[in-house]
DNA sequence: CCATTAAGTGTCTCTTTGACACTAACTATC
DNA sequence: GATAGTTAGTGTCAAAGAGACACTTAATGG
């Protein structure tokens, strides 16, 4: 709602992009954080720690989609990655968490100043990527397992899932986290953890079934101890050929 | 695709809204543009003239939506009006029109300076407003008329109409189009226009009968030259009662 | 070779979709 | 006040999709 304002000066201000990068490491939808621990100039102990989504700001020249990427790329190595811009944070407040005013004055930033978030999520297999990232930490954390992050990072993860959620449900981007070649039974299990259902099986491959651009290969698990499944791939020639605009106003 | 940069400066913008506020008129979509004529100071002769999307900077104490919610009601008088933030625009070109650099000079702003903009769109009941805004003219516009737009507004409402799109398959947004009290037929229409689909009347009718949110009222049109439509209203309190998430991964 | 484990497969019922055509109720005009 | 014009409103059938449900197969490990 329109509640009224208190100053007219117009918003200047830094532009970053907030990215957060979803993986699955077979049982669960994780997210990728960044471990920030600041140290104390003098002491060298270190003074706090907490957990970020990974960021940047954007620069002069760079369109919002290319500093997407190039976060990503810094980060993980990867090139060709899912990316989806879903939502712009700037709350007047969003700042303002005690831990993120030190950090940012550590940082010779002003705790004052707002900046606006550009919001991506990002689907990755995690099998394909090393970590390491400007020398900070980062590490896969389940999404149940995560905690208070910096700034008004919550809100965004929180608005990344749901954006993931409803995407999900009309494209085909569960292989993203996938392998690239990949049983159904992993693909079954990416859309109970994303979507947080259990799902029949015979029911669930009766509807992909469906969708031609998921291509058996002649190749099998091998190593397991039980009888191994079938690979697929995903076509994206097949999938851009067959898609079309489906009609659906449910709700 | 990350394609590299030629410097590194971070990016420093003022940011704003842009709304794409669609209307309907009983016949297509229309979108609410403002006529911009340029007059030259010294002869008083307009110089030129185009039309844009409504839009406005965000003040430093101010969210993104209280921005939006201020163009909206400044625009229209309107203060419920749906509002949905779909994208963000900030490419580096994106102010870079001859017409828009002289319109920028005009109003003393720099023309090189790059502009973040938030995209919004909203719907609204055309008969609810009277058209005035800061002196300028502003007018309905059918989608299908549109023509070349300032800035990348063309670009803008092309992305407003794909989140339209989107979102009236899933969620009973339609009404937002329509006065308090509407027909069945009036209902049909607007997803017609807005999908580009022509829908049967009976099949329509047999979707909807099944959302309980749309409630029948004992009052009909007056003075149509036919047989009078029974009108309906939208309860608010059923839909968020009734509606779940429902598990669709069509595609 | 036996136990364990996950893969893979079919049927039935119920619901939803989509195609299709006539009667009802009001106004305007003659 | 009869008639023409116009849109409202309604039901059925066939095909496709959703959802519930259980057994056999193929590999490994001991």
């Amino acid at each position: 709602m329109y509640n009224g304002i208190i100053n007219k000066r117009i918003l200047n201000s830094y532009i970053s992009v907030d990215c957060v990068i979803f993986g699955y490491n077979g049982q669960e939808l994780q997210v990728l954080l960044v471990d920030r621990t600041l140290t104390n100039k003098e002491t060298g102990e270190p003074e706090f720690t907490d957990l970020t989504l990974t960021g940047n700001h954007i620069y002069e020249d760079e369109t919002i989609d290319d500093a997407a990427y190039r976060v990503l790329f810094d980060l993980t190595g990867l090139k060709n990655v899912f990316l989806d811009q879903f939502k712009t944070f700037a709350h007047p407040d969003r700042l303002k968490k005690e831990n993120d005013r030190k950090w940012l004055l550590h940082d010779g930033r002003d705790p004052n100043k707002r900046i606006v978030s550009i919001g991506f999520f990002s689907l990755i297999a995690t099998q394909s990527i090393t970590l390491e990232w400007k020398g900070r930490n980062v590490k896969w954390v389940s999404i149940s397992e995560v905690g208070e992050l910096a700034f008004d990072h919550n809100e965004i993860l929180n608005e990344a899932l749901i954006a993931l959620r409803n995407k999900i449900k009309h494209e085909p981007i569960g292989f993203e986290l996938l392998p690239e070649r990949f049983s159904l039974t992993q693909m079954q299990n990416v859309y109970e953890v994303i979507l947080g259902t259990e799902l029949d099986k015979r029911n669930f491959r009766k509807k992909i079934a469906r969708m031609k651009y998921l291509i058996p290969t002649d190749e099998k698990q091998t190593g397991v101890p039980h009888k191994p499944a079938r690979l697929y791939v995903f076509s994206r020639e097949v999938y851009e050929k067959t898609k079309k605009e489906l009609f659906d106003f449910t709700v």
